[in-house]
DNA sequence: CATGAATGAGGGTTCATTCAT
DNA sequence: CATGAATGAACCCTCATTCAT
């Protein structure tokens, strides 16, 4: 498939050379290698690395904002949502794999990016997150006596762990492993990691 | 108390300005004048920014490792371990707020830092950590249905989600909090999130 | 003339400068500067200050190599042959004087140019003036009681002295000071200084 | 011999590294180094990098100088005084190479030491060789119609030629060739190249 | 649209020199 | 005498961005 707009060949160079080298490490000459245009093509379309970079970065919350609100809104059984959430992120990471590693990479913990704007963005998603968790203690399903924002963080976090190590290790997912990761996280979160729990069937 | 070591006075200026700027934006001139030392100073210390910026993240990893290692030989009862842990990355927060924001903004995830010695750094600190998982599924405390990596991965992730939250928002721990956060990752992390799990006492 | 190629007009400009200061003491910016030209687009077209001096050094080597080969190969007279690599060096000194002063200051004795690839260059400099004088012994006319690189050394010794003369003097050289210090090399190494010799013809 | 004269060890150091490294690239702390001496040492007895490259250099022209002044006024036969003074460098080399080094890398062409200073060196070592030429011509033994400032550059530069070589190649000096290099150039200086010429009786 | 030459502020690093001890 | 910590001006090089063609 020969892509014949250049706009979006300069947009998956530079996706994956922010992938291979950072944000900072990144030239923009690089990108325009890559994309096999000229240097200046990459101004006429993106006035600035930064801008170029905050494309490829909403493009993601967006997608990420929109499975989120998809899912507090449906009515799905809530141990299903749970598991779309999961499963969005090793979708994700099968698809666009450069997208994931700089969302893990570049903005998840990045100092650079955390300015004001990228605190809102970070609120912005865990408290969509942080709903899915109030309505599973609201439905009965998940216990009360913990936070919400504290059932948040550490779902988050477990996925974030598994999605990292893939990134970090370049991995790849197979359907296989798919469902030993989004069984492993739900049966740990739901069920606890003890052995007098009472876990789930398997997915 | 006044430091007069130099070498130390320098490191932690550097500790701040790569806290607040991010490595990649960090000026060795900012370092030096944060420390109130000459530029040249810097350079006298440390050959480079850099070995500067590793000395740090050698120190974090040192302690870190050391810890594993003892709680891995320790004879406490498993739960106490994981408390130990968390506890641990709690601590190290409260002490010294800027070391933990570093490991987290710049090396935890940043794609600059994964270098061969980089992955190699994390390889240990998982293994270590899933040393502690495979003896508590030995000594019959965690279910063994789930690999021990997979265990590994939610536990730090879980941590990693806090800690970043608190290094973010720039957020205060007094004991209190730090119980509270301590309590909820081992509850959700050995009981589970639902309702009819079984929770352990509050601590 | 207006040159319009900017990258010759930097070449000159280094020229220049390198002469004036020898390459330790030259600035970058003194050479954009010289040259008229932004100090980034010296970079633009050579990617170090050592590049763009061994761009500048090459050019001499080539057209040095090209004119012994030239004589080695031509069927002049064998003094026609001394004597035409003689002029080569004045003309040189002519038309770029500054090629040769830095030939002269900054390559010849410069142990900084002295690497493995800068005394493999001077090899071939003494080589292909070897296979001349050797080939002057061939045809009978130069004696054979002492080695072709014996010969070789004085020969160039001598004229490397002119032209070290001038150029640390900033000398001109006119026609007539060329034929007289051909004459003067030529009457010296193929006859000989002292008075019993019988002197050739001046040219 | 162990030297317990410091301000001897440093400008041994100091000669040693000069010649490695070239003036410019030549660090005061690989002098120290070199020494076995601290840092500020070197700088208690030489007040600066200059002076201290100075002091050799002074050393080197006043044993030039009088040698130069001895052949003049000595009454030996006059093709002695040439070999004496081919001999003088040879000498020197064999003693003192990395004397003879800097000389011929650092002082000989360098456009770093001639500023006017450097300058009036030279034209004093140039005039006494002259001297000696004059009074070669004034007895009868050399030709007068090459004027004596030509015959003192040929002569000067083939021994500048056969040191050159010696020295940028490392090379070792014998008695044997020390004597080969002798008759060689007296041979080509005096009597010429030219296979008609009457050659004088090997040394 | 497309090119790539041109700009120049900025940053990491070097290193001669000074000076307190 | 001797040490080496401390200074800071200077320099090479980078690279985002602009702009003429």
């Amino acid at each position: 498939m020969v892509k014949n707009n250049k706009q979006e060949i300069i947009v998956d160079a530079a996706l994956e050379v922010f992938r291979d080298k950072g944000y900072a490490n990144t030239r923009m000459a690089d990108i325009a290698r890559r994309a096999g245009v000229s240097y200046g093509l990459v101004y006429h379309y993106f006035e600035s690395k930064e801008v170029l970079f905050d494309v490829i970065v909403e493009g993601w919350w967006d997608r990420l904002y929109q499975m989120l609100k998809d899912e507090r809104q449906s009515d799905s059984a809530f141990q299903k949502k749970l598991e779309n959430i999961i499963k969005f992120f090793l979708d994700m990471y099968a698809e666009k794999p450069n997208l994931l590693s700089i969302f893990i990479t570049e903005v998840s913990r990045s100092s650079v990016y955390h300015t004001a704007r990228g605190l809102a963005k970070f609120r912005t998603f865990f408290s969509l997150t942080e709903d899915v968790m109030a309505e599973g203690q609201k439905v009965g399903f998940l216990r009360r006596d913990i936070g919400p924002h504290y059932l948040t963080y550490i779902f988050l976090g477990a996925i974030e762990a598994f999605i990292s190590v893939m990134v970090l290790g370049k991995e790849a997912v197979n359907r296989e492993r798919k469902e030993r990761t989004i069984n492993g996280v739900i049966q740990v979160f739901l069920c606890g990691a003890k052995v007098e729990s009472n876990p789930l069937p398997a997915l």
